[in-house]
DNA sequence: CCTACCGATCGGTAGG
DNA sequence: CCTACCGATCGGTAGG
């Protein structure tokens, strides 16, 4: 079975670079570095994927597509925008929690896409944002969140946790969600009218 | 007057650089991609600068610096826990400001640093992270804000506001006192008991 | 500040 | 998956 052996070993690829970047940046990762942690030349890299590149996309766009997955399963059609919100940064913090390599990656290496990607990523992004963004208004406009600019906002909100892949040790005391209710209490405490 | 031209010299390769690193990131800005900007042959930069490490390390202590002194100015030595908070995240968004580049690439690249200089550099921002975490450990002994993980919330606080630089616009309508302020609100709002 | 150049290393390919 | 290798580029130095 040739072929679940390469998928295997494409897997294993893709992990050990997720790692590698987080921990180097994807600049200061050379491929022989990466090849070296796998026991294999550089060469041979280049039987499972087409490029370094390639590592990168596959990592911001798996990850662009669970925080949409997570989002979209919150179920929050009926909920008040305290609660929509809350749910909404729960749901990002247990993406973001789940692989903390990746997640870093996600978050700080993306400016290293070449085009069309980076444009496709950033354009997702802000698709993501916007549903972030769109609760404020709602919650606003229902009486339950304060008048603020709702963009400049949501990237103080999201880059609060973003940081957490960093940090995050999954033997900690706290879940996920934990983690996540406790930051999200403060800020949405601090949104709301009074 | 050989010494000024040199000197304003290097104030341009800086300049430069801390443009480039924050754009393309420290790894992959070249030393050929910074002479051609400043219209030099590369070989010609080492006459001003030791080596390509030796800017990131001007511009990350530097900052250090700027972040420590604007904090000791703020004389928070009589205020209650929540005022003195709200000071320093404003004091800290005011030299987040001031210099946009610059503090994308503190915010972003130290992590390039060889040692001992990053053992230095992450000391500092323990050490300045800490005077945050004490601030709300007191004001939580003084019964202002809630029993929260203090670290944990400073390291929140901290990247809310620390993504700025990268999107602040000098001729926007607010204030950096201003932005500090309603970030800060928000936050310490959502900390205080009620 | 330049020319000329160093050894090291980069991402990637050819061919097996 | 390896050997052998490509052209390009890297940070940096010598010497003027």
């Amino acid at each position: 079975m040739i072929t679940k052996i390469k998928l295997n070993r494409k897997q294993q690829i893709i992990e050990k670079a997720t790692q590698l970047f987080q921990k180097q940046g994807y600049a200061a990762t050379s491929m022989r570095d990466l090849a070296g942690f796998i026991g294999i030349e550089a060469a041979s890299l280049y039987s499972h994927i087409k490029s370094k590149e390639e590592i990168l996309q596959t990592i911001c766009f798996q990850m662009a597509e669970d925080f949409f997955q997570s989002l979209d399963a919150c179920e929050l059609a009926n909920e008040q925008a305290d609660v929509k919100l809350k749910e909404a940064v729960v749901s990002h913090v247990e993406v973001l929690t789940r692989d903390t390599a990746a997640s870093a990656v996600f978050v700080s290496e993306w400016r290293h896409l070449s085009e069309p990607y980076l444009s496709d990523f950033l354009s997702m992004r802000n698709q993501y944002e916007n549903k972030f963004i769109q609760i404020l208004i709602d919650g606003n406009k229902a009486g339950i969140f304060k008048a603020l600019d709702a963009k400049f906002t949501v990237l103080a909100l999201l880059s609060s946790v973003n940081w957490m892949p960093a940090w995050y040790k999954p033997n900690g005391k706290l879940s996920p969600r934990e983690i996540a209710e406790n930051v999200t209490d403060v800020f949405i405490n601090g949104l709301k009218v009074r």
